[in-house]
DNA sequence: TGTGACATGTAAGGCGTTACATGATTAA
DNA sequence: TTAATCATGTAACGCCTTACATGTCACA
């Protein structure tokens, strides 16, 4: 009955290329990782423990200031080989969930006075992300040498812009289809 | 502490376009709307159950053969109401879950051996995906009028399209920039 | 001295997947 | 007559979100 559990290689991964606390892997995914899977420190700490069980990660207690003490994660052989072979396996075609295309998907009449407001609006997301996306680019990889050290990473945030520019451009084709 | 519960509106939507059973509606999700959403029969036929406890569906038994009946399920003024509102409510982006993006993003060389065979495994699917599309296209909306009778369906089919060859496009500049 | 970021946890409950289960109908 | 499709359900369980909860540290 077992389900993915892709958050697992995502810690695994990250503790990969550092050690890091539950909180610094829960601010990947509001930047970076975010881009294309999300999770809350809520689902992130629990795993964390069940995953030092598991003899994938260890902790160590790094004092901070006078009192506090953060747990510091690394992986273990075990966690690096568990990864090795997630990457391994070949990947699915995983469904996009979309809730704008769900919704116009419903809307039958071409003419509806709902859709403008709705493409407009997505639009702009669309737009301000496209910047965003830009932007980190342009501060993570402002040469060839930073792209390259960090291969997977860039391509990826390369993907992400294109598919921004894309959705962008078909979005201004239905507006452009829609004035006819 | 609710979720979105999006299942909960796609019922409703399909619904809206024409009566059906639970086993239809289990069948829009391996074709048409299985683009932007999965669900199994066994989320859809407890919550067309609760649904219709919620008074958002009703539902009529049909004779099908001899002995078996079947479900035909409709939508009600409330479901209707509670459809349009959600149609009506602005949309944030929902980001993406794409495992091989996933894996991908923690390949920091560029030369890494393993990078290739995913790439193009990636590539067949792809290619396979967007040639279905196509022909979904070229099936369903074989000409403007169509189109036009559909449109929300049109243009969510047309952008699975523009996203397929995005994504094409995408991995075979990785693979140039690869051989360099 | 107070605000925002750092840091870590738990609880409740809904969502979604996999598996188990059964039977009728249709067309080859 | 047999295989594919139609048709409908339940159970177990893991995943994920929202909310609740607490305390420290750095800096202005």
């Amino acid at each position: 009955m077992a389900q993915k559990n892709r958050l697992k290689y995502i810690i695994l991964g990250l503790l990969n290329t550092n050690d890091q606390t539950g909180y610094d892997l829960t601010k990947s995914f509001s930047s970076d990782i975010g881009e294309f899977w999300d999770a809350k420190h809520s689902q992130i700490y629990p795993l964390l423990k069940k995953m030092e069980i598991d003899n994938l990660i260890i902790h160590k207690d790094i004092k901070v200031g006078q009192k506090l003490f953060k747990k510091q994660y690394s992986i273990t052989k075990d966690g690096y080989n568990d990864f090795l072979n997630w990457l391994k396996e070949p990947s699915e075609l995983t469904s996009n969930h979309d809730e704008f295309l769900l919704k116009l998907y419903f809307i039958r009449d071409k003419h509806s006075k709902i859709i403008n407001t709705m493409i407009n609006d997505q639009l702009f997301l669309h737009q301000k992300k496209l910047e965003s996306l830009n932007l980190q680019l342009s501060q993570k990889f402002p040469n060839k040498k930073t792209a390259n050290a960090q291969y997977g990473h860039f391509a990826v945030l390369k993907h992400a812009i294109s598919r921004e520019k894309d959705y962008i451009n078909w979005l201004n084709l239905i507006i452009e289809d829609h004035l006819l």
